[in-house]
DNA sequence: GTCTATACGCCGATAGAC
DNA sequence: GTCTATCGGCGTATAGAC
């Protein structure tokens, strides 16, 4: 049987292992304060040379870690849309979803939460342009026309719920609440699903 | 012979005026994408010196927005809780304040809702420290020894509230939401309210 | 595919004439 | 206090040895 061997400072030897450590600085620094040393040094290695054999450019790796975020969550979507019926529900599911990537995947959701991407992808897609959050407007909608959710502008309807529970997940991520996102799901569902729900 | 042509942009020649073309270069473009060419140039100036009689550094310029918008934020609110009593009315005047400057002042908004100021300010309190918001929470503590609010951590009741206000607004500067944000206040605020007051 | 070494451009910042 | 001119440094990116 092979045994895995440790490595003490641990090389980031393939592309996905420096791209999740450039993911994590560009969330933590920020992207332009990172530079491509940083992510050198903090992959284990001595120089820059090496990211440039996986990636291009800075900026290759960071539109390739938006297209890995919003596909992923594109997918999840999908998945939540087909187990679920009703609106409440699948926005249940993504609630969930939400609550558990803060406290798994911290670093996914502080570039989907807190980083200001038109900054630095000013080529990509506006986030409320993405497939995976026109889904969730249409999630809205069909809530509407199933008469679950208030009748005003989707879009208003998104802000009343995404705002309880993005600033919610922001305040974790910041540390100004201090408990596990986990803590906070069920009331703060609540919250959101009152925000919208028809009385 | 040529014939000479007629610069339209006035020349900004106060450092207030440098300041608000800087604030909303920031704002629209980002800090670091933003050179102190592309200020002087919107500033009318042929070159960055101009810029450094009036401002150390491009750092400071951000600083002093930092301290002039939080500082003018604070005395709002003195303002407001001055003239109020009760919790519900003083959040009411916040709330009518953000609507307000989102729709007079969006470059403002922006810097206090979108920016991510501790990438470019690191050495400055983080917004939920600085004198504004350390009063907003105490109006939620109030609010909830007086049985206006609901008995939960004061910062999820934060949270939930301005989440609800913070993402409509950011709706608006965004374009996702296409009307001013005063078509928006009457019901947003009921939403938000909603979302705290205890029944 | 990781290293050494280096090129190169951009931008922040300064000096000094007027 | 605005201009011309220029410097220095950092950070991206490349060339080429091993």
């Amino acid at each position: 049987m092979d045994q895995e061997i440790e490595i003490i400072r641990p090389k980031a030897e393939t592309p996905d292992e420096i791209l999740r450590i450039a993911l994590k600085l560009f969330t933590t620094k920020g992207y332009f304060t990172t530079s491509l040393v940083d992510i050198a040094e903090a992959s284990g290695l001595k120089n820059t040379s090496g990211i440039y054999h996986h990636f291009k450019n800075k900026h290759v790796m960071a539109a390739q870690l938006y297209a890995n975020i919003f596909d992923s969550l594109n997918i999840s979507i999908d998945d939540i849309r087909r187990r679920n019926q009703k609106s409440s529900e699948q926005l249940h599911g993504i609630t969930d979803l939400f609550f558990k990537l803060t406290d798994d995947a911290p670093e996914v959701m502080q570039f989907l939460l807190i980083l200001k991407l038109n900054e630095f992808l000013p080529e990509e897609k506006p986030v409320m342009e993405t497939a995976a959050f026109v889904k969730i407007i249409k999630i809205i909608q069909a809530g509407i026309k199933a008469g679950e959710i208030r009748d005003i502008d989707p879009q208003l309807v998104n802000a009343y719920f995404f705002g309880v529970i993005n600033h919610t997940l922001r305040a974790v991520l910041t540390g100004d609440l201090n408990k596990k996102a986990d803590a906070y799901l069920s009331q703060t569902w609540l919250a959101a699903w009152n925000a919208i729900a028809k009385k």
